[in-house]
RNA sequence: AGUCCCGUGGUGUAAUUGGCAACACACCAGAUUCUGACUCUGGCAUUCUAGGUUCGAGUCCUAGCGGGACUGCCA
């Protein structure tokens, strides 16, 4: 099946830019980055900010274009190699390739720090020895201008001094900051002398106990860009009152290039909770299994929840880039995903509240196979013999002793196919003592096996079914993505777990175990994800089962025939 | 309150130098169907407001209004 290509159809504001930078002949070709801190896993907004960067270098790489993964690892206290690992296992799942350009912040500290020796010795900047608290009271307002330490015109040499001691482990955590001397009256705050580095003696995921002073982002960040030889610095819109900061490191430190800050706005999407601080909420208290719980809007939960890929890259080009701090509606991915796995998904037979119908017509112990199409969307995923018996369960639901209008399944009288199989005709049904319905019996029509049923037959669906004598059951974990609770009504689904977004706790769940009947050769142990079922572990090898029941997903057992 | 950014159907985005506001999702109705899916047909619905420039403004100008970011030794 074709795949659409990542290029999107018309060009963003970020593209048209880099179009001009290039005409412009500022740069022979571009080069972007993907620059995580790993503090964290990955969730579906960091997925924006990869395709985009990662697209750009596929669209430019007759020119030689690079993609670089770089990990923003400045601040120890919350940094873990971890996280490392899956930010590294998630962004190669997504597609982004950084080929040899894997980077570290931490492997530029030596960089950074010469950087920082000659901005002093230039006097724009100064050790300062005021606590935080201090510097914090004395940085004004956003309407008052900011105070001046009274360090910031100490001579060069003392701060020259001062710096290297600090480096060297002479002072506690908290001591004394390095600060840039810009202006303490600037109306953009960023700009009243910021800390360049702290004091943390804290051992560092990469570099161990090699340092204990650490650069801030904000002056780490552009001097990373700028040795990179980062063409295009793309970053989300709260880091726009920061650009005049960054151009200012990039003016003032001696770099090998100018790299060029462009902001977008991040990705919201609804019913989705996305900050990373909650999510690690939700992963500490125990909410969830951890990080990759299929109900988790990380790029690992999602994989686990079936999504492919493909149809996230697909999301994140039908959403655009734009400079408007949108909420896109969930409902686009989820569209992608199922149009995504309507194209390429092996399709398999699953019943999850069986009941029996005997198809009397067929003598016990006789076993029939019948060739079912794997893809119907796709003739070369071919077929699959699925055997027919006596006996076989279909879904409790595909039975009405008074069936309503418009409901085209079972009932007294009526015909329905077996998927893939042959045409029946219902001929009696049986009930427990408790009045549950135990059994349904219907007789084939002849020839009917590949063939429509003949005239006069009505026969407007089909049902899924499986022979009870070879079906396999599956342990189902009835999962949904997590909503958050604005508006449960509005979400989708049935099986919703249903998330209050500030307090974390669940105030509707309804994640329930089911025992499921599926095909044979598929001992399944799966997920049964809002409108998807996947993960099974321990299926056919090479294939990942996305069963049939599930894939029609949007509307599964039909509530306009309920 | 200062500085910066942003306002196009319900949602997300398009719209050549100013020239018939379009696409997708969602929703509604119908057709079709060996997945009540997919597909097909039809429908609903849009330029924040007020002035100005112009033959003509989503686009240019001015003023409002609305939303967002910023007062970490986080990123």
């Amino acid at each position: 099946m074709p795949e659409p290509t990542d290029k999107p159809s018309k060009p963003d504001f970020i593209r048209e830019i880099i179009a001009a930078d290039l005409r412009a002949g500022k740069h022979p070709t571009t080069v972007t980055r993907f620059p995580p801190e790993p503090n964290g896993y990955l969730h579906i907004g960091h997925a924006k900010a990869i395709v985009l960067n990662h697209g750009i270098r596929a669209e430019n790489a007759g020119s030689g274009a690079r993609f670089h993964l770089r990990f923003d690892d400045t601040n120890p206290i919350k940094e873990e190699a971890e996280y490392v690992e899956s930010i590294k296992r998630d962004v190669a799942w997504l597609g982004a390739d950084w080929g040899e350009h894997l980077y570290f912040a931490s492997d530029y500290f030596d960089f950074f720090h010469d950087c920082a020796v000659h901005l002093i010795q230039a006097g724009k900047a100064y050790v300062d020895e005021q606590d935080a608290e201090t510097i914090r009271a004395t940085r004004g307002s956003l309407t008052e201008a900011g105070g001046e330490s009274p360090w910031r015109d100490r001579p060069v040499a003392e701060s020259l001094g001062l710096f290297a001691r600090m480096r060297a482990g002479e002072f506690a955590d908290g001591a004394m900051v390095l600060r840039a001397k810009i202006d303490m009256a600037s109306p953009n705050l960023n700009l009243r002398d910021p800390v360049l580095y702290r004091i943390l003696h804290a051992s560092h995921h990469n570099t161990g106990d090699k340092w204990c002073i650490y650069p801030m982002y904000d002056y780490a960040h552009p001097l990373e860009d700028a040795i990179e030889r980062v063409t295009h610095s793309l970053c989300t819109l709260e880091f726009e009152n920061h650009r005049p900061l960054y151009e200012w490191v990039i003016d003032n430190c001696p770099v090998p290039a100018r790299p060029r800050q462009i902001e977008f706005a991040r990705l919201s999407l609804t019913y989705t909770v996305m900050s990373k601080r909650k999510l690690l909420q939700l992963v500490r208290e125990g909410c969830v299994s951890g990080w990759d719980d299929p109900r988790m809007p990380t790029i690992s939960g999602i994989r686990r929840r079936g999504y492919p890929a493909e149809a996230v890259r697909a999301f994140c080009r039908r959403i655009g880039v734009t400079k408007f701090n949108a909420t896109t509606d969930v409902a686009l991915l989820e569209h992608e995903v199922r149009a995504h796995l309507n194209r390429v998904a092996p399709r398999r037979m699953a019943v999850f509240d069986p009941v029996r119908l005997v198809v009397s017509d067929l003598p016990a112990g006789v076993v029939e196979e019948v060739a079912v199409a794997n893809n119907p969307e796709d003739p070369a995923a071919g077929t699959r013999g699925v055997p027919l018996t006596r006996e076989v369960w279909i879904e409790r639901d595909d039975f009405r002793e008074d069936p309503p209008p418009k409901y085209h399944r079972l009932g007294p009288g009526r015909s329905v196919r077996l998927r893939g199989g042959p045409v029946v005709t219902c001929t009696g049904f049986e009930r427990d003592a408790e009045g549950r319905l135990s059994e349904v019996r219907c007789e084939r029509i002849p020839g009917t096996v590949g063939a429509d049923p003949p005239a006069g037959v009505q026969c407007r669906a089909a049902i899924q079914w499986l022979s009870a004598a070879h079906a396999v059951d599956a342990e189902v974990r009835l999962y949904d993505r997590l909503f958050t609770v604005e508006e449960p009504d509005a979400a989708p689904g049935g099986f919703l777990s249903v998330l209050n977004p500030d307090s974390l706790q669940e105030v509707t769940a309804k994640v329930e175990p089911a025992l499921a009947a599926v095909e044979p050769g598929y001992r399944c142990q799966f997920e049964r994800i809002g409108y998807f079922c996947a993960d099974a572990c321990d299926h056919r090898p090479g294939e990942r089962p996305v069963f049939n029941r599930t894939i029609a997903l949007r509307d599964p057992w039909g509530k306009k025939g309920r």
